[in-house]
DNA sequence: AAAATAGACAACCGCAACGAG
DNA sequence: GCTCGTTGCGGTTGTCTATTT
């Protein structure tokens, strides 16, 4: 029943994306701009579902992505966010305007719930330890016949919390923009051991085996791909043609310009990007926020949240 | 030095939501 | 109101690299 996977057609191309796909992807797109994700396999030649194309824009190649380490402040929103939000990751990074959502959940994933689980074991059995200590008037019949009013102060309390750290946190990104602005495409943020810096190999030579990198991969291997587009062929494809329309001045200087809060005249074509630039000016008003916090918070039933206060996540930092 | 294991991340898959006709 | 096509989201898997044995 229903309809078979966009990808399930033969002939379509899955695994890492080559720098020739990513340029031949972000060509179309600053022709055409992103959506219409149906038409840019046909459009392009690309031998990739759109899903894959959609997928590859918006995590790796749509400017403004930060990439590589995660800051403490960054880390504190995440857990805060997951605790509220829980796993809503895409509405967790609209906190994170430039984080995808996917590097979110693996981060999530890979080191956070980790972190917060060492966390949770160590601290339970201090608690255990201190209870034991403590009174034995207090009895596990009575912490499950807690007053549901005070139930309800401890969730305000924590939601009051919750907010007043996102306070705080946007307030100091406001202040020193060095944790939030992107880094210089002269130098790698990203620890991964496996994406050293990148030399562009020779056009035509590849190595799609390594090659994950982004935008700013891309900005580099441009100019000596271009370079031998022109030489190698005249009849290559109609993208390529248009890339050397659009980037008379080197693309790298255009890549750059996605990374600065000023808005470029190449950036103006991604308006229709769900995802905002900078913080400043695409963050949502703080008030409008704290509603959204707590009505979440409200309608998830705040589960999750109540395991874990915003003093008690300071001890994992 | 080679094999095994763990960690990290990119990409895929399936489902749900949404809008157009 | 229904169907179909498209897009977005979250869970999961696959693959590569680093580390350990």
């Amino acid at each position: 029943m229903g309809r078979p996977p966009c990808c399930d057609s033969f002939g379509v191309k899955k695994g890492p994306w080559t720098p020739e796909e990513d340029i031949i992807l972000v060509s179309y797109i600053q022709q055409h701009g992103p959506g219409n994700w149906r038409s840019v396999p046909t459009s392009t030649g690309l031998l990739r579902c759109s899903k894959s194309c959609r997928l590859r824009w918006t995590n790796y190649l749509r400017p403004g992505i930060k990439r590589g380490n995660f800051t403490e402040q960054e880390d504190k929103m995440i857990i805060h966010l997951q605790a509220l939000l829980g796993n809503r990751w895409a509405a967790i990074a609209s906190y994170l305007p430039q984080r995808t959502d996917n590097d979110i959940k693996n981060y999530w994933n890979t080191h956070l719930k980790k972190r917060l689980h060492n966390y949770r074991t160590n601290s339970g059995q201090e608690n255990h330890h201190r209870q034991q200590g403590a009174s034995t008037s207090s009895s596990s019949s009575e912490a499950t016949t807690v007053a549901k009013g005070q139930w309800e102060r401890k969730l305000q309390t924590d939601i009051h919390m919750a907010k007043q750290a996102l306070s705080d946190a946007l307030s100091l990104h406001n202040k020193s923009s060095t944790s939030w602005q992107q880094p210089s495409f002269t130098t790698p943020t990203t620890p991964v051991h496996h994406q050293p810096e990148l030399v562009p190999p020779p056009p035509g030579n590849f190595s799609s085996s390594t090659y994950a990198l982004s935008s700013e991969n891309i900005a580099r291997l441009l100019p000596n791909w271009l370079k031998n587009c022109r030489k190698s062929s005249e009849t290559s494809s109609e993208s390529i043609g248009t890339f050397n329309q659009q980037f008379p001045s080197p693309p790298s200087e255009r890549f750059k310009n996605y990374n600065n809060s000023e808005i470029s005249e190449t950036t103006s074509l991604f308006q229709g990007e769900s995802k905002p630039h900078t913080m400043e000016d695409q963050m949502p008003s703080l008030s409008f926020l704290e509603k959204c916090l707590f009505d979440d918070a409200a309608a998830q039933g705040h589960e999750g949240f109540m395991d874990m206060s915003l003093e008690d996540s300071d001890g994992l930092f």
